[in-house]
DNA sequence: CTCCCATCACTACATTTGTAGTTGCCACAT
DNA sequence: ATGTGGCAACTACAAATGTAGTGATGGGAG
């Protein structure tokens, strides 16, 4: 795989959009995302195209000529090179005490904790 | 509490060490820092100013007239902010999937395992 | 008394990010 | 043929970030 390239925060914004559903064009993109972002065209054009410089998307041309943007990464990559990153800068790379963290800010359902501690137990060093 | 400023990557390097021990001149940051990051004494200066600025480092005057800098803000709510943040921008906001991310990619101890289990006991919503 | 070093305040400058605007080109409706 | 509406390419520009350099200054070493 490609070594999942940085990816900005409305940059994500994109790439989640892409990754939900693609592929799309650009005024697809707009329109998709202008309730959440108001964005203007060009804006998410610039990103979309920052995006394929960076190598996270890619492009092809559709029958009528326009052009559609697709994932070049997978969301599983990117979501581990950011935590893997954010789990160094605030947990200098320690991951209990991250795991630690999230778990004491959170209200979970007694269903959630179920569900947690099964894959903690499958998550045992060996 | 201060509304925890916003914290770039080096900067963090500069709160963790304040964090630790606190308070530091400047010149004392740059050579406990050296080794890890090889920082002239100017960038660790420029590093201390702008978290003043923003409200993260108080300064101090000690007797021999020389600064000294300290966290105005508490490593915990940084974190927290920090944490709020990435989980906003690459889980759209949800702990489960976060935990389950980071319990997945990780190989703990019985011992953590245990101990982050009971946490999860009492992070059950009411 | 003088010169140098530590400190501090300013300035510098390339990149990345957020957020567009401007221009050029082409197919399609008149 | 022609104007217009889309789409693509390029340009813009300020704020934040990473990483320093330069200039002023004051207090000690000699």
């Amino acid at each position: 795989m490609t070594p999942a390239p940085d990816i900005s925060e409305s940059e994500w914004t994109v790439m989640e959009a892409l990754w939900d559903a693609a592929p799309q064009t650009a005024s697809e993109l707009t329109k998709l995302l202008r309730p959440t972002t108001k964005w203007a065209e060009n804006t998410v054009r610039t990103l979309l195209t920052r995006l394929v410089e960076k190598g996270a998307l890619k492009t092809a041309e559709n029958s009528s000529g326009t052009r559609t943007y697709l994932p070049a990464v997978k969301r599983e990559a990117c979501v581990r090179a950011e935590g893997e990153s954010f789990m160094q800068r605030v947990f200098g790379g320690a991951a209990k005490p991250l795991l630690v963290h999230f778990a004491q800010n959170s209200k979970l359902t007694a269903e959630e904790v179920r569900e947690l501690k099964k894959i903690l137990d499958q998550s045992l060093k060996s």
